[in-house]
DNA sequence: CAGGATATGTTATAATTTTCACTAAGGGGG
DNA sequence: CCCCCTTAGTGAAAATTATAACATATCCTG
């Protein structure tokens, strides 16, 4: 239960058990058992408990847990218990589908605007959400309190976004594009890599056979 | 060099060097060495060398990597010396994105045909490529010879449209659905959700303050 | 109210993965 | 042609992460 480090394969658990907890709360399951969490996330029974340890002491023994506190309790340590904004920069395809992404809003997660560089996009909504010109990006962050920025532009150019980003005074990233960039110290940042997801099917369907 | 087993973590950085040197080679640059790889991918020498390992020897003593020859080494590891065929479930905002994205046909992922239930998407292309009625999805993946199938639908349908692919014969799955989903033992899956990758960023920026 | 059944929290053990340090080998310059 | 500089490959040590086993606590039944 020590604040210690955190294995980050931890809190990507706790999310998954956070999104499993809320469908059974839909279903008006109101307690459940550790090996019923795994059970449910192709996880095991153990390594749920142990996640859950670090954070505290969340269930009552000979019992399991109760469904609703449990995900608050993880909701709140994975910092879920308010909203954030968002910021998407590139309002191409895929910064376009990640605006509207259903996920995300269930999750908390605000989309108030989208940047380009694209006079032919600028302008334009994507649903609720206007496209704006990258030079406003400092101010509307500002303006909005906006803490997360997304990006989704051809890797040529995510370099150069960041610095945008991080001069608008964002203080985490998710990068779609697939190359590695340099922050400073104090941003977060996290790569998802569409691409790589593909690869590891491939090679293990060749490892297998 | 032993074919042991091989850490999934080795996997993604083997695709992230392959990216990388592929931006070398069109930068005209011939040679490099571990140090230099690990810079551009923000990772270690080390480790850049101790992955590349696993699988033989491919560098110079005293030299380097030839970049073109380890490049085509890393994508023939991962399985990616010819092209795959891919159909996407699901042809919604997020589907209709991967099925545009660059990122796949660059490293040879060749999206063939969308599938969907709603009549209202039936029919339609996004892009080049046509949306078909689910029901028909068996009979496409046998002609088209598909072994890789996306799955890009709202969560509740998720676990459906995996019994539908996996009769259908294909041998991987990406899922997109931010929900566990069980396939039989010869399927390759792997989940990609994207709000998890969110909340390990709210995570870190709760920890530090 | 006591005892058995059940399920958590925790400690100990095992497995995995990364880091470090060193050995070996190729290339270039004197 | 030899020596020095550079850098890959490798094996051992350290750190991390996962698994397993157990001790503790709660509830429910009779």
């Amino acid at each position: 239960m020590k604040s210690h480090k955190i294995p980050e394969a931890t809190i990507i658990r706790l999310s998954v058990y956070s999104r499993y907890l809320k469908q059974l709360e839909i279903n008006n399951i109101t307690t459940i058992s550790s090996v019923d969490i795994a059970r449910g996330v192709n996880g095991s029974s153990a390594q749920v408990r142990k996640d859950l340890a670090y954070f505290g002491e969340f269930g009552t023994r000979g019992v399991g847990y109760n469904v609703k506190e449990l995900n608050s309790h993880i909701m709140k340590i994975l910092g879920l218990n308010s909203n954030w904004s968002v910021v998407i920069v590139g309002a191409g395809n895929l910064g376009s589908a990640l605006s509207q992404y259903k996920g995300f809003q269930e999750r908390g997660f605000r989309v108030l605007g989208m940047f380009d560089n694209d006079p032919e996009k600028i302008g334009r909504r994507i649903g609720e959400i206007e496209v704006y010109p990258i030079s406003q990006i400092k101010e509307f962050v500002e303006d909005n309190a906006v803490r997360i920025c997304v990006i989704a532009v051809p890797a040529p150019y995510a370099q150069e976004v960041v610095t945008w980003v991080v001069d608008a005074g964002v203080e985490a990233i998710l990068n779609f594009a697939p190359r590695a960039l340099s922050v400073p110290e104090h941003v977060e940042i996290r790569n998802v890599d569409l691409a790589v997801n593909m690869e590891i099917l491939t090679f293990n369907m060749c490892l297998n056979k």
